[in-house]
DNA sequence: CATGAATGAGACTTCATTCAT
DNA sequence: AATGAATGAAGTCTCATTCAT
């Protein structure tokens, strides 16, 4: 149940569902173009062909429009690792952590200045709640995935394996790779040094 | 050395260096209290304890105290590592990556939100062109602390080491960690892991 | 008889007579619990349980249903008075005055905030003919009263007494006051007092 | 201290203060030539001459605007009943009370639709505690006033007192009177025939 | 040089009203 | 007739920047 929170109203026509799928679009477009500074609701209106009073029928505020963004890739995020632990026999680790990363590098590296501008923006945004259960719940699936391996796995291991993939799949982002197998292929060598040192 | 190319005069009075200090010590107080979105040259005078008249003065517009805070930033990490450099001898690797990572975390955890804030303006402002040369004079340096180490070193694993240690470090300063010493030893093993392996 | 000067279409059937009624219910009940400031046709629509649309049916213009709020309380005040006045004896002026505040207070007193917010909505509403009409048709009921008693009645005289009382009145309603008896004797106190110096 | 409390920032300079009379003088302008409804800050500001940001450097929104005029109303009122009340002999209280209602008078009919205006905004503003404390302190007055009289005063009688001449003032203000002297003499005559009553 | 008042473009948001379904 | 999504003019307010003193 992502919506209700900080949406004024659920669009229960398939118009309005139209109009709310368009408008996340041209925000999504415009963060990515031209940047978190152009992201102003006349613009983004205009882009997704409506007016800003249609804007405002379905989000309160700009930042509603920001946090469902992150709330979207957050979620796709969430069910990707869920997938892909669901589909790697339970006591294969390393195929498993390959699985999860193969996912996780997709959604950065397929559009990753949206990544990084969404990364940016939850820094401002003030969804605390949301982004503690959102990291705990992350954090929870990667210590479960740690758990099939033969290493000893305390939180402090499972935050440094976030830690350690996020920072390398974001570098990569930002530095323009898009070989998604060989970026795989390094984290998967970094986080695998790590657990074994 | 500081350059002068985006400020209106070099202050080379005492006041006048004081006025400069003062401004750049109230926005970096104002990023870390209150974030980006409460940063206007307004507040940021009043707290520095000079008027908007007197800040204008000395940077031509918004954008350029920011990028002076950056500088700043980048100035004192790449003399730290420079000085952690020098300070070790020349053939014992860990030794010097050690040093390295103990500057490099002490900048970042002194002031974590600061070092966070500026991190992501980096985003925001266009200085590319000082951005790349300060990367390019990072990825130097770090080059060559790694050939020090026994390992094969290429660009990508000099790139690699650096977001290794950057997604850690950031990670420890949004987690609220402080213990300085922990923290470098598990990137050291995490380095040295994906060094080894 | 309400005109329908202002009206879309009179509304015939059961249905449409109840819509126009919640409309007007509502549209009271906001004004009365959140003020001038907050009544909007959504707002409205949506606590008469109809649609805006609907409302838009019945008329023509947000200002139409304010106007149609304070013809409804003019309606009241006339026929109530006209009623008090048809229930006393021609000649006891005292028993008439009485019979004619005690249903003016009642009106006032029994949802003060609404006869308030009405009072002052006439103030901004273009329905100038309509309200000098009725200040007319209040003044001559009222002259036709003050003629019962002994004392000479010029036009001022009577529109002192009507200022008074509704001085009174309004004050009471301000200040939260609810026995109508003492209310009421007090400005029948007035009212004698002023006539009878 | 009139200031302070709904101001941003108290206006230093000359240049400063003329602005801040501006603004007040065209909102006042504009409130009794085309009433609440057309009060906006882009208008005022306008009309002031000023820009709307120099509006907003002295009051942090359009209420304070309003806020301040009822307040220098209602300052005005009290220091002209104080003054009217200093200048009569103590024991003489037609004469006082002549003073006083010439006083209010004045300060009705000589902008009669303002005073309406203001009167009506009051009701929407939320300065309740001011409102409170103002009525209490006109209260004490008249009660102070009342009590030179040979009639025995209750708070009740006080506060009828007002009602009455605030009722007679203002429709006299509405009906365009303005002939002062006139309705002064009525309005003694209202106030003295309730209490001799 | 410093001051701080003034500026105004532009961002955010509301709400009366229309119109396709 | 009813619905409720859509519209957009208009209003509120901020803040980077200028400029008279």
């Amino acid at each position: 149940m992502t919506q209700a929170i900080n949406k004024r109203k659920s669009p229960r026509q398939e118009r309005a569902q139209a109009t709310v799928a368009f408008i996340l679009e041209a925000s999504a477009h415009i963060l990515v173009e031209r940047g978190h500074g152009a992201l102003n609701t006349n613009q983004i209106a205009m882009r997704a062909g409506v007016s800003v009073g249609s804007l405002y029928q379905y989000f309160p505020n700009k930042e509603a429009i920001m946090t469902e963004l992150i709330r979207q890739k957050r979620e796709r995020m969430l069910t990707g690792v869920d997938m892909a632990l669901a589909d790697t026999e339970a006591d294969l680790f390393e195929a498993a952590l390959n699985a999860v990363l193969e996912v996780i590098i997709q959604l950065h590296l397929h559009w990753p200045n949206l990544a990084l501008a969404l990364d940016q923006a939850e820094a401002f945004l003030p969804l605390n709640d949301e982004t503690i259960q959102f990291k705990d719940a992350l954090k929870a699936k990667i210590e479960h995935l740690l758990c099939r391996s033969e290493f000893t796995v305390s939180e402090q291991t499972t935050q440094d394996v976030i830690a350690i993939s996020k920072g390398m799949i974001e570098h990569a982002g930002l530095a323009g790779e898009t070989d998604e197998v060989a970026l795989r292929r390094r984290v998967i060598r970094a986080v695998m040094g790590y657990l074994s040192n």
